[in-house]
DNA sequence: CAGCATCCTACCGGATACTG
DNA sequence: CAGTATCCGGTAGGATGCTG
């Protein structure tokens, strides 16, 4: 109904060989969502964002804003100065992107108790399954 | 202005601690992301979904089916019969969350021409600066 | 401050073989 | 058919040290 192809659309996910797939990698990825989701509060300093994204390592903040600067989905502004200072901020593409992925945080974080109560319910019938030492 | 905190939503994923990160991976990650796409569209069978979803192993399917099943995002229906069946579809919760993450994936698809045109850019400021064998 | 280079480990994930 | 169990390589990703 919503397939790709079923809309005649170049792009499919599904395939294997689709490079929407690698993109779609950087968008939801671990931190590329995060990155994500925090530059669309703002335009933030290297450092800046790292204080943001929480548990973020230097080196994965580098390789991600890369990836998404690639993408065109991220801009950085550097500005040549003693001591540096660069700038990040979402392209019009990237705004498009973050605000579908917000829609999605946003939906899971609020319906995050019915999960726990789910995982619960699932732990349980598992255990009741095995009783001893599983 | 769209901040978990700044609503006063409990769970905020940007926490290093939140158990909605773990969730957000779940449905974000490498096969979770096509998984839940595929179901959005019906109930699979096991070997249907794997051919629906093109690349996945036997192994991460199951364990991607089986973290989503825990999380109550998909409902698995065995029925007891020679040779077993077995079906798989998306919850309530499971579709909610679907809808969003296919909002996403057909942002991504509709502008991966931009995608792949922003690569080009990139690679070749970047192979201007560098002249010969980095 | 804003990174890059290096090292090292955990685990993601594919291939294969086996079970009910 | 619908999985589980085992082995194994590649890489994601953390820690540390260095640069401009």
């Amino acid at each position: 109904m919503t397939t790709a192809q079923e809309q005649g659309l170049p792009y499919d996910v599904f395939s294997r060989a689709c490079p929407s797939r690698g993109t779609l990698e950087h968008v939801t990825g671990r931190w590329g969502a995060l990155t994500l989701g925090a530059l669309h509060e703002g335009s933030f300093r290297f450092n800046e964002l790292r204080r943001r994204v929480d548990g973020v390592s230097e080196k994965m903040l580098s390789q991600t804003l890369q990836a998404l600067e690639r993408d065109g989905l991220v801009h950085r502004e550097a500005q040549p100065t003693n001591p540096p200072r660069v700038d990040y901020e979402l392209t019009p593409l990237g705004r498009e992107v973050a605000e579908r992925l917000l829609a999605l945080i946003h939906c899971v974080e609020r319906r995050m108790d019915d999960v726990l109560s789910a995982r619960r319910g699932y732990d349980e019938a598992r255990a009741a399954r095995t009783p001893l030492t599983g």
